[in-house]
DNA sequence: CAAAAAGTGGGTTGTCCAATCCAGTTCAGG
DNA sequence: CCTGAACTGGATTGGACAACCCACTTTTTG
C-alpha cells in the first residue's frame, strides 16, 4: 500500500517524472515535519528542501493541509516498511524481544528526537484537521493490525490461553509503544520506552507460560 | 507546588489582584491551548478569554514560550490535583482499578478530545522549545513519582515479589496510560486506553497473585 | 495623602507565510 | 515534429499575528 496519490491538485493525471516530483515533495515535507513540526515546517522550506520551485507544490497539492495528510501516509508506510521484517515475526516471545531491541536502538540513534512519525504528528494536528487526525488514526491501526496478526498466531497456536483476545493486547502493546516513544522523546532518553515496552512483553510471557 | 510565577515579565513583584489576573491569563491559555494547540491559539484569543486588555499578556510573560512554560505547569497541577485522591490510593488493586475507571470516564466525557493536558502539549512544542519539553518531563516525573509511590508501598508490603522494581513499573505504567490517551484522541474512542490500562494492571496483578 | 508603582486599554508595526498568478520551458503522444 | 499538456521559476498579494509602545487610571505604601 504505496501513497499513490498520481494527480495533481487539479486532479490531472501525473506523467512519471510528475510522481517522482511530488513524492519528492512528500518525502522532504515528511522529514522536515518530524524534525520541527508540522506548525515550524514552511511551504518554503520544503519547496528548497525538495528541490522544486515556486508553485510547485501547489501544482501537486490542494494546500498544506492535503500535504500533511500524504506525509501521514507516507510515514505509514515508512515506518511500516522499515519495521517489517520485525512485525513478520511477532509471534515468538524472541521475535517481539528483537521487535522492541530494533524500536530502542533506533530511538537510542535518533537521540531520542521526533518521538514516533505517525503518533507525534497525529497529535500535533488532531484538534485543528479531523482529515489528518482520522489518516493517523487509520495508519495506528494498521500498525496494530500487524501486531496483532503475531498474536493471533501465537493465540491460534495454543500459546496464548484461549481466554485472552489478541486484538486487546495488540491494541494495548501499540498504546504502550506509542507512550514509551512520546515519554522518550520529552524527556531524551529511551528508559521510559524500554520499561514500558518490557512490561508489556513480560505480560504476554506470562500470559505464555500460565 | 502551585505555578508561584508571582512576579512580571520585567521581574516586578506582584501585588495580589496582579497575581489573579497572570493566573486568569494562564488559566485561559491552558483550556484555549488544550482544546486547538499552541499554534491555533493567539494571543488575542487568550487575552479576550481572560478578559484582559491588550498589554497585559506582555506585562505578565516576556514572550508567548513563557506562557507556554506557565501552562505545562499549570496542567501540571490540574491534572494531579483532579486525581489526586486516587493518586493517593495505588498501593491496592481496587485502587489502581478505580484509578483506570475515572481516567476512562473522564477521556469519554471529553469525548476524548484533546488527549493529555500535558503529553499532547509536550510533544507539540518537544521539537521546537526546549524549556517547554523538559517542563512537561518534569511534570511527567512528578506524575510517574506519585504512581511509583503506590507500588512501592505494595513492594514494602511484600505484595510485589522482591524481584520488581516499582520504578520500572511505575514509568511502564505512566507510558502505557499516555500512550493509550493518544490512541484514544486519534481514534476518538476510549477502548484503546482501556486495553492499554487494562493490560498494565493485569500484569501488576498477576506479579502480585505470583 | 502624595507619589510612585502596578495595572489598563487600545493602537501600531514589522514580519512571516499561505496562497495565487503568469510568463516561459520541457515533455510526451499522435 | 509539432502541438497541447505537464511542469518550472519567480514574483506578488493579502492576512494574520507576535511583539512593542504610550497615554491614562487605579492601587499600594511610606
Amino acid at each position: 500500500m504505496a501513497v499513490k496519490q498520481a494527480e495533481a491538485s487539479d486532479g490531472r493525471r501525473l506523467t512519471r517524472r510528475g510522481r517522482e516530483t511530488q513524492q519528492r515533495i512528500v518525502a522532504a515535507a515528511a522529514e522536515l515535519m518530524f524534525e520541527n513540526g508540522v506548525a515550524e515546517t514552511t511551504l518554503e522550506d520544503i519547496r528548497a528542501a525538495a528541490g522544486v520551485s515556486g508553485s510547485q507544490v501547489y501544482h501537486y497539492f490542494e494546500d498544506k493541509q492535503a500535504l500533511v495528510r500524504a506525509v501521514i501516509d507516507y510515514q505509514a508506510d515508512a515506518v511500516l516498511g522499515a519495521q517489517s521484517d520485525h512485525l513478520d515475526h511477532l509471534d515468538t516471545m524472541p521475535g517481539l524481544r528483537a521487535w522492541r531491541d530494533f524500536i530502542v536502538e533506533h530511538q537510542r540513534r535518533l537521540g531520542c528526537r521526533g518521538g514516533c512519525p505517525i503518533g507525534a504528528l497525529g497529535a500535533e494536528v488532531a484538534e485543528t484537521d479531523a482529515a489528518a487526525r482520522v489518516a493517523a488514526a487509520r495508519a495506528l491501526r494498521r500498525w496494530e493490525g500487524r501486531i496483532r496478526a503475531g498474536l493471533q498466531t501465537m493465540h491460534a497456536r495454543g500459546d496464548l490461553p484461549a481466554g485472552t483476545d489478541p486484538e486487546q493486547l495488540a491494541l494495548a502493546t501499540l498504546a504502550t509503544l506509542q507512550g514509551g516513544l512520546l515519554m522518550a522523546q520529552l524527556e531524551r532518553d529511551t528508559r521510559p520506552l524500554e520499561a514500558a515496552l518490557d512490561a508489556m512483553l513480560d505480560r504476554i510471557q506470562s500470559l505464555i507460560s500460565t
